[in-house]
DNA sequence: AAAGCAGGCAACCGCGATTAA
DNA sequence: GTTAATCGCGGTTGCCTGCTT
């Protein structure tokens, strides 16, 4: 097996460490199939893998795990992270949480690749997310007036796409955080220690709901 | 065509928190 | 209560690739 090996990969104190393998990767996706997440330091012994506990976990959680959304972050994705990045600081983790599908890691090193440097960046973001909120609010107001007219006019309303009717209506009611006067939310000086728990859920929240699928979200250029 | 450069990203490191013995 | 092992997080490093000169 370690004639196979490639790029920078070396072997320090037995463990190996430098890019994976496919090989590597499927004895690791096997264990996991067995034995499922968690013991990091068995999957040496138990499937001969030359690699520590913390590098195996770390190649399972960034890369391997089946729930990864792979591809391009999206402008809606993009929002969500310079809302909470606002507000949270670089708590990757904690912003991950609400990005299912996306690792701490792929945010952290989007940030430091498209804003860390660049304030314009972040003002471009900031105006791409608000054309999106633009976009959105007025959908939301066109929705809200024919939910009204649905009320005043029709019995059978809840009978016409009630599923739809009840998204919308309680999207139109909910909303008006993320939309607060075409502003960022996370432009609050509020520091994340100073959160309530309610808040915390409300951002943990709005950020699932944020992650419904995309549509037809711009190319994000730089 | 080749060299230099910068961006992107996978992977490592150090450290603090948590859990088990 | 203490210690060791393990886990998880944020910061950093360094390779790869594509673009520019």
């Amino acid at each position: 097996m370690e004639g196979q090996y490639y790029g920078w990969g070396t072997i320090t104190d037995g463990w190996r460490k430098g890019p994976w393998t496919p090989q590597e990767d499927q004895l690791l996706i096997e264990h996991v199939k067995l034995h499922g997440e968690g013991r990091w330091n068995s999957v040496s012994w138990l499937t001969g893998l030359k690699r520590s506990g913390k590098s195996s976990r770390l190649r399972w959680v960034n890369y391997l795990r089946p729930d990864l959304k792979r591809g391009k972050i999206t402008a809606k994705e993009e929002a969500i992270i310079l809302e909470l990045h606002a507000r949270w600081g670089n708590r990757w983790s904690m912003i991950a949480r609400s990005l299912p599908g996306r690792t701490d890691n792929e945010i952290k090193n989007y940030w430091r690749t498209h804003f860390k440097k660049s304030t314009k960046n972040v003002e471009k973001a900031r105006a791409r997310y608000l054309r999106l909120q633009q976009e959105q609010k007025q959908q939301l107001l066109l929705c809200r007036s024919n939910i009204m007219k649905e009320e005043t006019s029709s019995q059978t309303q809840m009978a016409i796409m009630p599923k739809e009717m009840e998204e919308m209506t309680f999207l139109c009611n909910n909303m008006p955080l993320m939309l607060h006067e075409g502003g960022f939310v996370g432009e609050s000086t509020t520091s994340s220690e100073d959160r309530t728990s309610e808040e915390e859920a409300y951002y943990d929240t709005w950020g699932r709901l944020w992650n419904l699928d995309d549509m037809g979200d711009p190319t994000l250029t730089f």
